[in-house]
RNA sequence: GCGAUCGUAGCUCAGUUGGUUAGAGCGCCGGUUUGUGGUACCGGAGGUCGGGGGUUCGAGACCCCUCGAUCGCCCCA
């Protein structure tokens, strides 16, 4: 028979596997507890929509549409597509389902992406994003109560300190309209020096040009008139209105107003959390707010913000997450002994404490594998345990050891965990104390 | 789509100007300890050298093609 030849994972796909899916985890649960201090509901969505609920959200010509979806068709001959970002999706669904009685609406999910990319450090064809909107709240507090639950993320992951947040206004629509003409006019004039990507850009999305890498881009780009001189009244109010929301929460912020969004929906509010310790891959949580979607996707006019964070990327700079590990380790000897394990370790389980058979190799092998594990404690089945129906219950921090029936192993355990989450308890309230005397400070 | 670097054991890597049977550390398994963990010592298993073709008496090494990974450009979380 000719070898068989095992398929390779699709490029650009990850297996997140043992430490790195437990970081992962950390940064869902954390995401899922913050969401709820501030109100925001959970929603499942769809992976893949209609084509067309991303090629008239996103803008036709920007480059997620134009060359990064994954878009085929089903049996029906209706053009799908694995959804490359989420507003797009939410926003159907609000339209849809008749979410306007719910305004302003809340949202918040979290789960796989898809775009055709050019793999590297913090970028993949699957990846996946932690995403929260407001939809129907056109008031600076709604993007200034965002802002303070991305800010408080991303403290409680632990990672604030190499994170900074750069703030922007792209204005209203006219405030935009009329800045992007006034840029094209200054781009135009500099033609002949800009670099061949940014020409292209001139065309497609002349506001890129504004962060473009390209050295010979540079001064052009810096002297290119700011957006403020273009902001109509109203949107230097709600611009202000945000900066002052963000100082009151303690948010702290940089003006950066050579920031952008790559898509079209953008107005206002516009913001970036930005590390350099990824790399190429720099922005670790970005958003918006983007009044003008809904509209665009056959709604009423309806004010939204909201943002997105890689999980991925941020899973990256988490440190000292803890692993999984079971609180009991049961260690059966022989084949009677193994089926007596399995009893008592589903009574266990029913009791609320996690356990573990450890049921192959020595008997030493698996005194070694328990510990490796992380096992609070064991539990020893044998003959001598089989005859007597108690077991051995040993410690494995202090190494005691004592022959106890299953009650009393329970109770036992009650007291190890209660000790363990005071244990826990006790560097928690110590980080909270260090925070609190690092607000003093800066009062 | 473009550019650069790199593919040798499960992992991290050595392997001289091309030369016999491809090595180390960690991990894994076993033993010292036949029912008691972290240490130590001893032993063992594990390799189509990413794949295909070529040059050569001889290729892990040189050449071509291909696949993959990494990093960057574009773009983006």
């Amino acid at each position: 028979m000719a070898k068989v030849q095992t398929p390779q994972p699709v490029r650009g796909t990850q297996d997140i596997f043992g430490e790195d899916q437990e970081r992962f985890r950390h940064v869902v649960d954390t995401f899922e507890r913050v969401r709820r201090l501030y109100g925001f509901k959970g929603v499942e969505m769809p992976v893949f929509e209609p084509t067309a609920v991303f090629a008239r959200s996103l803008g036709e010509t920007t480059d997620v549409v134009s060359k990064e979806m994954y878009s085929f068709e089903d049996r029906g001959g209706d053009s799908l597509t694995l959804r490359p970002e989420f507003t797009a999706g939410l926003s159907r669904a609000f339209l849809t389902n008749g979410w306007q009685q719910h305004v302003p609406l809340k949202l918040s999910t979290h789960g796989p992406l898809f775009r055709y990319e050019r793999p590297q450090k913090g970028r993949y064809r699957q990846f996946h994003q932690l995403d929260a909107e407001i939809i129907g709240a056109g008031e600076a507090s709604a993007d200034v109560e965002l802002l303070c639950f991305a800010d408080q993320l991303l403290r409680q992951l632990g990672i604030d300190d190499g994170v900074t947040l750069q703030l922007n206004t792209l204005g209203d629509a006219e405030s935009r309209d009329a800045w992007r003409d006034a840029l094209v006019e200054h781009f135009r004039a500099h033609e002949k020096e800009l670099s061949e990507d940014s020409r292209d850009r001139l065309e497609r999305n002349p506001l890129r040009i504004l962060d473009s890498k390209e050295r010979q881009d540079r001064p052009i780009a810096d002297s290119a008139p700011d957006i403020d001189a273009y902001l109509s009244g109203e949107a230097k109010e709600f611009f202000a209105q945000v900066t002052e929301g963000l100082d009151a929460c303690g948010v702290k912020w940089e003006r950066n107003s050579r920031l952008v969004r790559g898509l079209d929906y953008y107005r206002h509010t516009a913001f970036e959390f930005v590390t350099d310790r990824l790399g190429a891959q720099g922005t670790v949580l970005a958003g918006g707010r983007y009044d003008g979607l809904i509209e665009a996707l056959g709604g009423n006019a309806m004010p939204a913000v909201g943002w997105a964070a890689g999980i991925e990327r941020l899973a990256m700079l988490v440190e000292g997450v803890e692993p999984d590990r079971p609180e009991l380790a049961v260690l059966p000897m022989g084949d009677e002994a193994m089926t007596k394990a399995l009893s008592v370790a589903s009574e266990l389980r029913g009791a609320q404490f996690s356990a573990e058979i450890f049921g192959s190799g020595k008997f030493r092998k698996r005194m070694t594998r328990a510990n490796q594990a992380g096992a609070l404690a064991v539990v020893i089945i044998g003959e001598d345990e089989l005859a007597s129906g108690k077991v051995q219950f040993k410690n494995l921090a202090t190494g005691e050891q004592s022959a106890l029936d299953i009650a009393e192993v329970i109770e036992n355990m009650w007291d190890l965990r209660f000790s363990e989450d005071l244990g826990a308890l006790g560097s928690d309230i110590e980080a909270l104390e260090q925070d609190v005397a690092k607000l003093g400070e800066s009062e």
